[in-house]
DNA sequence: GTGATTTGACCTCCT
DNA sequence: AAGGAGGTCAAATCA
């Protein structure tokens, strides 16, 4: 599709378009009660989007948010859809109070920044509300480990579990202890922000395409090289380096998802110099595929996935030195078992089935046109908010995702362009931009409700939408629309010097670190707040300069449900009028959208 | 000789 | 209905 300026793009918990990635910041945050509806901007530090690419950037000289920030001028809308890999999900046998017991030494932020997973997809929170079971958390990996997943683009982030259990209480620093480059500590937190995925990788899309305003994907990969570059120093070239000289044929052909893939194709995208390369997994009948954009210098610069594997990450652990760097990142997320981080961080063990997501899983969640449609005019006073999104809806199309992946030789059956991640994606949430909800609404075939959020930035045509996949409760679907027309928020009420210390290279423009997640509150609607049992919060002051809250966890709704539960539980340290205050003010602002987001919820 | 990559052509979908 | 764009195929090429 031509990028236009109106077309939507879908990712599963992908990041939306922005200019460049942001870092993890702060360890402020607030919750919404719905997962989208907090904005996380806040949580990101103003500072960081200028000078840092995103975590999702992956790897590169130059950072994403650089390339984006060439580009953003022009944005193409289009589809893009992110699949996240299947991961599985290990249940936690915790008690739910275990999940919300904070280790000594380990503040609130810390946990939260550490990546979240459902134990199992019917635990999942709404993507849109972001509630679910308090069981559902399973505590296994620290925050790091979310900056990983930003798009593991799969379901890579759903992998992502605390298993406080399992995994002795640690403060973030000793977290990595697993890991040591010689890097500082904190540095490799921020390494590790973008979480990875799928196995092993978090793959993070953190693409996005400039013109398009793109999804933002991330791919274990990029991860892991994000990872092992910040921690470094934020330099991409290691990545590059890496890359290009130590690995052989066979383990170039391993990716450090822990996959095998075949390249199958390559051209040119319009509108990026960027040549796209097409990948299949090798592993027979595997479904498969992820379409990597590097740049001229062989920086990966996009990573996007789509479908689930249907089997068991390759158990060959062993990686090349170069692997082996990128991955390190990796492995510090599960430290206990010392495995690559796989899709599923919950699962250890060797040879574990990784959250290979069965086809099932990575069902794809449809959104009917019609039905679209209908319930734009069911809704009425709605109004032109939905009716501009419709056109949009209106194109995607319910497929499985499994289904809709063509076998070899077989042009019949398209892919369909909206992917489901699997709440291992933990982009979700946050792309450093600020959304204000204004509507929400049950669409026909998904009970799952879709919420729907505006960039609050003036003159921003910039919206999104993001829904539960109604066949895959861990999968969430996100949808942007348009393209900002500014650069990435700065966090607001975020105290740039706290952010240095979490964020790694933060002045430098190479710097890939994963975005911190400074999660603000958006504005909701007053009527929203009450009836959600998940309150929008503002991390209180206390929280702020603390251990980055990694934009994983928020990313995905789940995560981010899972998260906000998890504020919400521990209400001490959420600071809520805080929160309500921004939520008014916002508000305030734009009072269409608040109409617009009664009628919905009529 | 095997397997992976390259690359032009083809197919399908969207505008 | 036509053109454009993205995605895939498959022969050629490379390692």
């Amino acid at each position: 599709m031509s990028a236009s300026s109106g077309s939507l793009e879908t990712t599963v918990n992908s990041h939306p378009p922005r200019p460049s990635p942001s870092p993890p910041q702060t360890s402020s945050f607030s919750f919404s009660n719905s997962f989208m509806n907090t904005s996380f901007s806040d949580l990101l530090a103003s500072d960081v989007y200028p000078t840092t690419t995103t975590t999702r950037t992956i790897v590169g000289s130059r950072g994403l948010s650089d390339r984006i920030a060439e580009r953003t001028g022009s944005g193409v809308p289009k589809f893009k859809s992110i699949p996240p890999p299947s991961l599985p999900i290990s249940p936690p046998a915790i008690s739910p109070s275990s999940y919300f017991a904070i280790p000594p030494g380990l503040s609130p932020a810390e946990l939260l920044d550490s990546p979240v997973l459902l134990s199992s997809s019917n635990i999942l929170p709404s993507p849109t509300t972001g509630t679910f079971p308090v069981h559902s958390f399973n505590w296994k990996s620290n925050t790091n480990n979310h900056q990983l997943g930003v798009k593991q683009e799969q379901k890579n982030y759903s992998d992502f579990s605390f298993q406080p259990q399992t995994r002795p209480p640690k403060s973030s620093t000793s977290m990595f202890d697993s890991q040591t480059n010689g890097i500082p500590k904190e540095q490799q937190v921020w390494g590790y922000q973008e979480p990875t995925k799928q196995d092993g990788i978090s793959s993070v899309k953190t693409m996005v395409k400039p013109e398009l305003s793109s999804i933002q994907s991330f791919s274990s990969e990029i991860s892991a090289i994000q990872t092992n570059t910040q921690s470094n120093g934020g330099l991409q070239s290691d990545y590059a380096n890496h890359n290009q000289s130590s690995q052989s044929m066979s383990e170039r052909r391993r990716s450090e998802d822990g996959y095998n893939w075949r390249k199958y194709g390559q051209k040119q995208v319009k509108g990026s110099e960027n040549p796209r390369s097409y990948y299949k997994c090798t592993y027979a009948n595997c479904p498969t595929k992820k379409k990597v954009e590097k740049s001229l210098d062989g920086q990966i610069t996009e990573i996007v996935y789509k479908g689930s594997h249907n089997h068991p990450k390759p158990q060959n652990t062993r990686r090349s030195s170069a692997s082996l760097a990128s991955s390190q990142a990796i492995q510090a997320f599960n430290p206990s078992t010392n495995d690559i981080p796989d899709q599923s961080y919950a699962s250890q063990g060797a040879g574990q089935m990784d959250s290979v997501a069965t086809p099932e899983n990575s069902s794809i969640s449809i959104v009917g046109d019609d039905d679209f449609e209908q319930s734009s005019q069911n809704c009425k006073s709605g109004g032109d908010e939905f009716d501009e999104d419709e056109p949009d809806a209106k194109r995607w199309k319910s497929v499985n995702e499994t289904e809709g992946i063509s076998a070899p030789g077989s042009r019949t059956v398209r892919e369909p362009r909206v992917v489901v991640q699997t709440t291992s994606d933990i982009d979700i949430l946050d792309d450093g931009y600020r959304w204000r909800k204004y509507g929400q609404k049950v669409v026909k075939g998904n009970p799952n409700p879709r919420s729907y959020y505006k960039c609050t930035s003036p003159g921003c045509p910039v919206r999104k939408h993001v829904e539960r996949a109604s066949q895959d409760l861990r999968s969430v679907i996100t949808t942007y629309e348009g393209k900002h027309n500014h650069d990435v928020p700065a966090a607001r009420g975020s105290g740039s010097s706290s952010h240095s210390l979490n964020r790694p290279l933060p002045n430098n423009p190479n710097n890939n670190g994963a975005m911190a997640i400074r999660p603000s509150a958006i504005p909701h609607h007053p009527n929203n707040n009450m009836t959600n049992p998940i309150r929008s919060l503002r991390a209180s002051p206390p929280f702020e300069g603390q251990e980055p809250f990694t934009l994983e966890m928020l990313q995905s709704p789940g995560s981010f449900g899972r998260a906000a539960e998890f504020g919400n539980s521990m209400g001490s340290y959420m600071n809520q009028s805080q929160l309500s205050d921004d939520m008014f003010s916002r508000a305030k602002d734009e009072p269409r959208d608040d109409m617009f987001f009664e009628s919905l919820l009529c």
